[in-house]
DNA sequence: AGTCGAAAAATAATCGATTTTTTAATAAAT
DNA sequence: ATTTATTAAAAAATCGATTATTTTTCGACT
């Protein structure tokens, strides 16, 4: 057994989880009502503590809530996806500038530690969501150190939005093939402590990404 | 009567509000653990639409959640209060810039109406939570035609947060006075489009601000 | 045929009570 | 005197049922 107890878990901390990954995952379909008596049987729990997860993940922005009508699972939008991309590409390039002039040796260790495991990952052919959260973990890692909180949390939360589009669009494989790449010269450039540098290509990282996120909206890579 | 119905409002969105309000307000002391039933005598609701919405709150970042330990206010820091100021400079600089390249007649009017509005208020000596709402306005309206749905919600939540710390201070007339100046200036320049002076002069108004918002930690102004 | 309105069904929101977990108080032991 | 174990009290989380609101259905009427 892992643990004795389940320490720290609730009902509702449990759900909350549970649907983001699925929401993420593009489980419901962007648009839909969620039946909340639906949700109560498959995730087996009662209305309290759904409700409560549904109320949280409204606020972090996974689910629209309209009073007295329950809550949906926000549309995708060419629009919505375009300032996802802008706001991605400003915030993430701020955090990784300051996380450059500020990561000390052991942040040094742990970035060439996510880049290694994503790399085997990419190689080993993984995909699903253990891939995605070694890709999630090397985007975290290359930022973690820029010192503000608040700029983490915004660009995890741009991150969940953004991965409802990315995850839904077709993959392009020559493309992903060149964002795997992108991952350890970004890694090297950071270690390299070159701010110029890093920022550019992540700039362009995460414009490749969209052309590949833009397949969910049906629009054609530009 | 103003309205024959209550269209859209819930028992847990009315208590969000009212809850938000008075965390702005510094009702509750910082660090405090909510005392949930107390809440619901005070509120005179139900545990459910309460719990709700202090899900909602814990979201959004105005309350911590402790997963079988309940609610509690967030300490104030120095250093969030540092991290809360640099990144609205950063994000409320970028909007602005947008707003002024992008914004409409239509968004000059608004502007010249809600700067006019808070100057005549700041000249009746209007405080509290009017004055807050007449301030809000203005700063949002500054920034409203930025053309990002994301960066006005972050906006939004750091002004939040900036509140916390802001309405919490002893106030110093000298720079109150000043900064209600910069207003008529901040709409003045944005008005002529001015890029670059409407950008630093922003920046010059938060670091005001900051210096009274300081006065929350214990700590003198800089 | 289409529109309007009432009744029925479905869904959302809320309530009061119960269960679980944490915190505080107390006593026993080193 | 401090620590550890036990119990009592308090608080958080959850449950099942009830109430309020919205949505759908159905039939009368134009």
């Amino acid at each position: 057994m892992a643990e004795s107890r389940n320490v720290g878990v609730t009902g509702a901390s449990r759900i909350f989880d549970m649907l983001r990954q699925d929401l993420l995952d593009g489980r419901f379909a962007a648009g839909d009502k969620l039946a909340i008596s639906a949700l109560r049987d498959h995730y087996d729990v009662s209305l309290s503590p759904l409700r409560e997860a549904l109320n949280r993940l409204a606020a972090y922005g996974l689910l629209e809530q309209e009073n007295q009508r329950g809550f949906r699972v926000p549309r995708l939008s060419r629009e919505e996806l375009d300032d996802i991309m802008t706001m991605r590409k400003a915030l993430e390039g701020m955090a990784l500038e300051r996380a450059i002039l500020q990561g000390d040796a052991e942040w040094e260790s742990h970035l060439l530690a996510a880049a290694h495991r994503l790399k085997r990952a990419d190689e080993a052919g993984l995909t699903g969501n253990e891939w995605e959260a070694l890709h999630a973990e090397f985007h975290h890692t290359l930022v973690r150190p820029c010192g503000s909180v608040w700029l983490l949390r915004f660009i995890a939360q741009l991150h969940d939005q953004f991965d409802r589009y990315r995850r839904l669009a077709p993959a392009i494989p020559e493309i992903r093939c060149e964002l795997d790449r992108q991952h350890g010269e970004l890694m090297t450039l950071a270690l390299e402590r070159s701010v110029e540098g890093a920022r550019e290509l992540l700039d362009d990282h995460i414009q490749l990404s969209y052309r590949v996120a833009l397949g969910s909206c049906g629009e054609q890579t530009t």
